[in-house]
DNA sequence: TAGTGTATAGATGTATACAAGTACACTTCT
DNA sequence: AGAAGTGTACTTGTATACATCTATACACTA
C-alpha cells in the first residue's frame, strides 16, 4: 500500500525495497528474515528496518511467528482463491459505484483506453498495461478509498503469484471482451449489470490462474 | 486488526491500549499524538510506542501528517457512506461463499443464533450482540480470511462512528428480518440471493446510519 | 504595518547499547 | 540409547542518546 506522498525517511525506502524484494519473489516464499543482516545488508540501523518489516506485516505481506521471528509467506492455491474472490466483490462494488459517478468526460477516457486496449491485445505486457490502466481507471471514477486501498494491498499479493502463470493470447482476448462490455455498461449506466460483469470478470482470471498455477509446483516450504 | 495470538510484548499491548482510546473517542478526532508525551503517559518508551503508531497509520487509525506528525483522523459523512459500501461488497461475498460451503451444523448454528436474535429483539445491547454473532459466523463459514481481514478493520472503524447513531427499535425489527431471510438464503444454498440480501442489508444499515448522524455535527477540525 | 529572516524550543527519525527470550547442541542421568 | 536438563550463541524487544527536521515567536527591514 503506498502513501499518498511517500515521505523521504529511510524506513519508507526500506519498505518499498523490500516489498520489491517480496514481490518479485528475490526473497524467497518460507525464507525468514534476520534483522541484523538485514539491516547491514541494507546499510541502515534496526530501528527503521523494524517499522518497514512491521508495516509489511500488517499487510500480509510478512508473516510474524509466534516466536517472534518474520517469515516470507508461503504460496498456496487457497490463497490465490481468496484474493480473487475478495477482489471480485471489491472490483465489483468500484464498478457500481462508477456508474453512479462517472461524467462524460470519465466515459470518454475509459473508452479511449478500451481502444488502445483493443489494439494492443497481441502484445502481452502492452495489453496487460492497458487492462490494468482500465481497473484503476474505473476505480478513481468509484473514488470510495477503502476500496482502492484493499484493492491495492490485494494487488500487491496477486503480483506475487504471477510469476506462475501464463498470459495467454485466448486469456487477452477474454479479458479485452470482459472490458468491452463492461464499459458499455458504465457508460449506459447500468450499476447491477456492471457489477455482475466486474464480478465474473474477476472470477473467471481466478479460474484461469488456478488452471495456469495447478501442478506448477507452488514453492511449499 | 487483532492477530491471531497477540503477542505479550509492550508495543501489542500499548497497540490495543491506544486502539481503544480511538475508537472511544477518549484520543479526540484531529487530536495530535506527541510521541514523548504519550510514551510517558503509558510508561514505555519511544520506541514500542512507534510500532503501535506505525501499525495503526497502516490500519488507517491514525494519520500521518506530511509534516511528520500523526494525527488521529476526523470523522465525516463521506468516510461513513464509504466505510459501509465496502463492507456491503464483503459480507455480500461472504454469504455467497457461505452457501458454498455450510455443513447442516453451520446452518443449525445459525438457526439458533437467529433465534435468540429474535428473543432478544426488544433489548438493544442483546440484539447487537446477536446480530453481530450471526455476522461473524457467516464470515467464519465462508472462511475466507481476506474477506475477515478487510472486515475486521471497517468494523472498527464503524466503531468509531457508533457513538453517534441511534439503535431504533424499528431499526432492530428491520435487521431481523433482513437476517431470517438471509439465514434462509444460506440454508437453502442459494449463492446470488444470499449475496443480494446481504448488500442490500448493510446499504439499509448505512443510509439509515446516515440519516441518524447527519446534523449531529460531526466533529470538524 | 506587512513580510521576511532567524533563533530557539521541541518534535520526529536514526543509531546504538542493553535486556530478555529462543533455539540448538551438548552433557548428564536413568 | 534415549530423554531430560543445561549452557551458549544469537535473535528479538526495549531504552536511551543523538541527529535532523519543523514550527513558532521575535527581531529586523522595506
Amino acid at each position: 500500500m503506498a502513501d499518498p506522498q511517500p515521505r523521504n525517511t529511510g524506513a519508507h525506502l526500506v519498505y518499498s525495497e523490500l516489498k520489491r524484494r517480496i514481490l518479485s519473489l528475490e526473497l524467497k516464499p518460507g525464507e525468514r528474515i534476520y534483522e541484523p543482516a538485514m539491516a547491514a545488508a541494507l546499510q541502515l540501523s534496526r530501528t527503521p528496518l523494524r517499522e518497514a518489516i512491521r508495516r509489511l506485516i500488517s499487510e500480509g505481506l510478512l508473516e510474524q511467528q509466534a516466536t517472534g521471528g518474520v517469515l516470507v509467506p508461503l504460496l498456496d492455491e487457497k490463497a490465490i482463491s481468496e484474493l480473487y474472490d475478495v477482489r471480485a466483490a471489491l472490483e465489483s462494488l468500484m464498478a457500481r459505484e462508477a456508474c453512479a459517478r462517472a461524467t462524460t468526460a470519465d466515459i470518454e477516457k475509459l473508452q479511449g483506453i478500451l481502444e488502445r486496449n483493443a489494439a494492443m491485445v497481441g502484445f502481452a505486457d502492452e495489453a496487460m498495461k492497458y487492462g490494468v490502466a482500465l481497473h484503476a481507471t474505473i476505480a478513481g471514477i468509484a473514488a470510495n478509498s477503502w476500496a482502492q486501498r484493499f484493492h491495492e494491498q490485494i494487488s500487491s499479493h496477486v503480483e506475487r503469484y504471477r510469476h506462475f502463470t501464463n498470459n495467454s493470447p485466448e486469456r487477452r482476448e477474454q479479458a479485452l471482451a470482459d472490458h468491452r462490455i463492461l464499459v458499455e455498461a458504465v457508460a449506459s449506466k447500468e450499476p447491477e449489470k456492471a457489477a455482475k460483469i466486474a464480478f465474473d470478470h474477476v472470477i473467471g482470471a481466478r479460474d484461469e490462474t488456478l488452471r495456469a498455477i495447478s501442478g506448477k509446483g507452488l514453492v511449499v516450504e
